[in-house]
DNA sequence: TGCGAAACTGGCCGGGTGGCCAGGACAGAC
DNA sequence: GTCTGTCCTGGCCACCCGGCCAGTTTCGCA
């Protein structure tokens, strides 16, 4: 046993594609030694799609919605945010329902969530 | 199609921590339909070290929070947390409560946006 | 057996959020 | 000129959020 003093392996996998993806859990899930993370747990180690993040600069943001993003990310509430920028609150609304839409996202925690799985804010 | 129509899935380590890569290497090595990357290989995918970001034994964090976390790293609402656990919206509120005090947050965005920074949760 | 922690539920309420409508200023491309 | 896109602002309104009060049950542990 001098040998166990490793801990076992926790693996999260990070991968779009739902084929992909499918096979390695398959694969990856009956090793001694390692699992699979569950949902929202810490992992010891990633497996990513070749390519980590920064796939496509697709997204296109304009640098006033990335501004908002980034204060978003900070817990920055729109009326914070407005005084930060020196804007009104209805213009932080309106680069927020922007965000919500180029993000697909449902509300700002949501749009915070995508825009760091893909890489476009680092928390 | 005896042998698939599932490539065989090529895995390339990408781990500083020599003991971390020697023992994914060892695990995955053997695997049917899996197998590492040749140096400069191009590969399906990529595992990573996660961030060497501060492990939280700190944060006790119970279940139940944990749940009402995940689920909140989604972008769901209250009233989608209560019907997807099956608890009462004032429970999950109750939860979300504590859970802004543990991890020091403003708000709900800010609470998911710490628990990522700390590991607690994968985006 | 009592005590605390965790989980759960309710009401209430001020303020925040997001969606909708409308508009104007200003730049660069056609 | 016209047109398109970005940025900015306002009002209105239903809903959500977070904080406050209160309470119950269940569980493990001393």
């Amino acid at each position: 046993m001098s040998e166990d003093n490793a801990p076992e392996i926790v693996l999260a996998l990070e991968i779009d594609d739902p084929a992909l993806a499918d096979r390695l859990a398959i694969l990856l899930g009956n090793i001694a030694g390692l699992r699979l993370a569950a949902p929202g747990e810490a992992a010891t180690a990633t497996v990513m799609a070749r390519d980590p993040r920064i796939m496509p600069e697709d997204i296109a943001l304009t640098q006033r919605e990335l501004d908002v993003l980034a204060l978003m990310a900070e817990g920055a509430s729109n009326k914070l945010i407005a005084r930060q920028l020196g804007i009104s609150v209805h213009t932080v609304k309106f680069h927020v329902g922007s965000l919500l839409d180029k993000l697909d996202a449902t509300g700002r925690t949501d749009a915070v969530a995508h825009a760091a799985r893909r890489g476009v804010i680092e928390l």
